[in-house]
DNA sequence: AATGAATGAGCCTTCATTCAT
DNA sequence: AATGAATGAAGGCTCATTCAT
């Protein structure tokens, strides 16, 4: 319709297929709907796109939280620790809500899709490795007990991932808000004893 | 093929469709594919539910940890926390191993399907109540530190149910294995204070 | 339809499959087409057939000349060689026109279908060996001069399998008619010399 | 690509038509693969050809035996007949070979598509009544004997017309090679008697 | 002259569902 | 209770063709 370049419109297709991916599921988000979404004809998408496969392929390689995550560990590597999980908790939940589609879909259909499975797996493994290297050099540096860093980069971002998919993306009204205050009670949470000294 | 009555038929409809939808999605889980695994034709399904979603509905309805949840609560009441929550994710992910099927499919399907959605959001909100309660009793008995409850519940599931799915479900190879050691481990992490004393 | 048994229904199909493959090709043979010139839905060509290709080989590999063949030299065996030739060349036209969609098939896939056309190969092979010895045979009894009996088979079948594709599948008005009385020049002329004596 | 006048393009288009024809039929030879095959894109085709059809008829009617024939007959006239015959065998079998693609098209496609069947049989017609002139001349000389000669063209060619469809192009590995050996046996067995004089 | 984006009809195939037997 | 034939809409994908640039 508008006048676009031709990576302008791969970028409009894909985050077509990936909101109408999140709304109804990889099978329900047919090429049809994202012609139509995109005011253009089935046979266009083909244009671009190998097939419906490469089109989700790309669209969610794009952006991973690896490279926010890289940025983030830079900056805060010179601050207290319960401020650094602060910045890189909120900025990942912060990439969880803008990439929302994105994260629905490596969920879902990771699981059985072989494809998607693997690349999830890649980015996990990514942040996971970057996450533990800066938790290790905490515990060298002393400000951290010496506790298994990689169980505990797990915790981290399996608390708030989940958080996040609890609340947003299922809306379980019964949860508590995905604000603020929540981060930092998590992190005191984390950072803190539960066992009364 | 043997003779079952009809609730036992019901409930083999219902296990086959689990364990297909966990292979292939729900989707991929087709009413034909069921009833081959099952030896029958496809109108005999068509007798025992009224259409698929009905089918599924009440498979994934069936057994939740709830029930196991508040068995292993009434078990630990008197134990000591760290067993008790030893106990609790011992069980939690016995039972995520157990019902694999059916936690894939309140994930995956539980994100675009609205019937599946809010299922998926009733298991989750008796599992959090109930062991809030648990941690609220243990605060109020001194023996837990005056932590937000609430949060702590999100991370102690949220932690054990994001690395079975990892791990176990989309067979992440950089993680460690959910063995007793991860369990004993992680619970460790949440007790004690990240942080140099 | 009419009440007809599955093995009739296929049938069905299989005659309705060959008769468009012949006038359309295969491509233009499609699957709707078929339905519709059985009074069926496509679907319902599916429940009887695992796809089009499928359909296709079945119908294809149903009857080949090679049955034909074998009852026909058991019959000629005794007979002069004239009357041998003549009655195979009838059996081998007759057989063309009345399995002339097969035969349009076989010739114009079997040039870019590999599945196609290793059937062909396999019936020509079939049909050769049997002819061959049935030749030799000749060629023993001294009733044939000591001729390559492998180029006369290809020879004999090659001509009237040329002449009846061109002269009644493609209409080439200039041929002399595919009648008795071209089938006995035809094998007048193989089995005297050319040359004057 | 290279700078060729618009006849050269033309040329090359028609010839990769050809070509792909030959390997994946009429139906596969799609205009974008021609296209490709030639580093232009579909638009570029359309300026040269009004559409597909236009494409291959042309590209079939460019060069047919009958050029070569002509030239052949003239050669031959005052050889003995069975070099005359290998001759034209040999030239026959070299010009299939040499125009593969056409063959193949015009057989496959001659079948079921009007324009190109009676392509065929206009090519055909040619070939057999100066063929057929030739026998009749060589029969008023006295060196063949008064045989049927619109038959006798029709065995000439239509033998070694399948010999190379079976051997060449289906490749039939139970039959002889398309040698010199092969085109000299074919003719004695023409000229000589089958029958033990 | 050449491009390549866009079209839209059509292809093969799948699948939940119905229903006569 | 069980069958399985039949439906028909929908999905992914292809392709000859057009046309503004």
């Amino acid at each position: 319709m508008t006048d676009l370049c031709g990576s302008e419109r791969r970028d409009m297709f894909k985050a077509a297929a990936m909101e109408l991916a999140c709304q109804y599921g990889y099978e329900g988000a047919t090429i049809k709907r994202i012609a139509q979404k995109c005011g253009v004809t089935v046979g266009t998408i083909y244009h671009y796109f190998e097939n419906k496969e490469e089109l989700f392929r790309e669209a969610l390689r794009e952006r991973t939280f690896t490279t926010v995550l890289k940025k983030l560990i830079g900056e805060i590597e010179e601050k207290p620790i319960d401020e650094g999980l602060f910045q890189v908790a909120t900025g990942f939940v912060g990439f969880l809500r803008e990439r929302r589609n994105l994260i629905s879909i490596l969920v879902s259909e990771g699981l059985h899709n072989g494809e998607f499975g693997s690349l999830f797996a890649d980015i996990v493994r990514q942040n996971t490795e970057l996450m533990k290297s800066y938790f290790d050099r905490k515990i060298a540096a002393g400000e951290l007990a010496p506790i298994d860093s990689r169980i505990a980069v797990q915790m981290f971002f399996g608390h708030f991932f989940t958080a996040y998919l609890h609340k947003e993306r299922m809306q379980m009204e019964h949860l508590p808000p995905l604000d603020e205050a929540f981060v930092r009670g998590s992190i005191a949470l984390l950072l803190h004893s539960w066992r009364q000294p």
